[in-house]
DNA sequence: CGCTGCGTTGACGGCTATCAAAGAACGTGG
DNA sequence: CCACGTTCTTTGATAGCCGTCAACGCAGCG
């Protein structure tokens, strides 16, 4: 099994700016605030393998960082065990959390991942320092509340088929954000899930079992195609709205965040 | 059936002081930043009677405010209908979407409820011109969503009965921060429950009749005491503890913005 | 070749939503 | 003060979704 522990180092008080200028991330408003003018937090970009552990539930809050590219998942743990993942970070989105001494969630790699950290003392400084910062930390954060609480109706109301299909919807939303739409109408797009069916399943609050079924029955009404594990082609998408049941609003808020994101092929890592 | 929906004024461009200046919440850091020097957004006080809807999910988000005393609820509803409480806005806490064209819940009024309320654009101005205001919101933003999150797991993982064991002890610790802990040790706390069975249902994901049921279920252990509707002895605290299998930490994250709100009782509506 | 991890498929059982109906509380008007 | 309708709560019976357990197929790998 890949992953373990990582060391998330800082280092130094210096500024560290050349990742930046070959990154497609840079003009994203967040690293726009980061880069302008003398930035007073080092900045350190680090690799990190699937199933690695970024900071414990409970951990010292040490670090802020940007996902520069794959999957962050927040996962909560009860004490007797019972998981729940109750986010994904996607590239160009924040995690960490500023003015809290301690995480509430784990942060691992959902998949390989690289990002960009920044100790959180020295990053709430910058924001005190800068408003168009913390401006900019603040309009994420609204968007991850957004987003928390469509889960919370998601996660209260709708059935496992209800939820498998909005999964669906709402990743292939968020992916044709950042390519830009379909290059004809006709065309079937295809989903590349990188994420495992054991997080899709704590994801959406269900079975590896229950999912493997719902997927062959969307699969039998000629809704999606499978094509191998991890990939979805989606057939009929407004046979997928009708099945998940969200109206347009909820559906757009998981969009949000990645927009103005250039395609991943683009990033340099 | 009282309610309806309210027509928040919010009335010229005057700066409306008067009815902080006797407000148990003036000292909470966000009416300090907002009193603090000249105020550029006019603030009204209203009441709205139980039952009011002062936005509706997709309304223009208008306005920005403040709970005063009662609480409200917001509620997201899926297009066939079902709802989903995602949160209630207790006093000393923020509601309406900064920097968001629509909202996307619907708020409204769970008890009998006073309200400050600003005209969004003007809060959105003043929180550029006073880093000191948007630092706030930004604190309140950011325990938002923590305290989403911490339901994603309740949601998610949690049984009924565990949700409701949960529910009583969150609230229970809620009031306790508010009037400062219990007078004696041995002291048998009554939690006084304004929310309606539906509303509470709503909230935990559940019915009324499981409610009921679960209730009296703890009753039956002695855990709790059922003086009448809306009154709950919690007898039992440890026992709480056990069936609602939360960690200290999530308990603790429905606390934290009720911290430093003097009693009701003396809070001048 | 065996082992391990992952996805799939089948059978079973429990939790809980739903339906239904009766009881309690409340406000209203006589 | 009482009769009455309305609303809320409680209690019982039923059914169905879906989590759990178990077994199997399959791929990757040392």
């Amino acid at each position: 099994m890949p992953g373990g522990r990582v060391m998330l180092e800082v280092r130094g008080p210096s500024v560290n700016r050349s990742p930046c200028e070959l990154c497609a991330l840079r003009e994203r408003p967040l690293c726009m605030a980061q880069n302008t003018g003398r930035w007073p937090a080092a900045v350190s970009r680090i690799s990190v393998p699937v199933g690695a552990v970024v900071a414990y539930q409970g951990d010292d809050a040490k670090t802020i960082g940007t996902v520069v590219a794959g999957i962050l998942k927040l996962v909560k743990t009860l004490p007797d065990g019972r998981q729940q993942i109750v986010g994904f970070v996607h590239p160009g989105e924040l995690f960490g959390r500023p003015h809290a001494e301690q995480s509430d969630c784990a942060i691992e790699a959902a998949t390989d991942v690289a990002l960009c950290v920044s100790d959180r003392h020295a990053y709430e400084r910058a924001m005190a320092i800068r408003p168009e910062l913390e401006h900019q930390v603040l309009l994420l954060t609204l968007a991850d509340l957004a987003e928390a609480r469509t889960r919370e109706l998601i996660l209260g109301c709708q059935t496992t088929q209800e939820r498998i299909a909005s999964f669906l919807l709402i990743t292939l939303r968020r992916r044709l954000r950042v390519i830009g739409g379909l290059a004809s109408p006709g065309q079937v797009p295809v989903v590349a899930l990188k994420i495992s069916r054991k997080d899709l399943a704590s994801y959406l609050s269900t079975s590896i079992e229950t999912i493997s079924r719902t997927l062959h029955q969307f699969a039998d009404k000629r809704i999606i195609g499978l094509l191998d594990h991890e990939h979805f082609a989606i057939r009929d998408v407004d046979g997928l709205k009708q099945l998940c049941g969200l109206a347009a609003e909820d559906l757009d808020i998981f969009a949000e965040p990645s927009t103005k994101i250039a395609a991943p092929q683009m990033l340099v890592v």
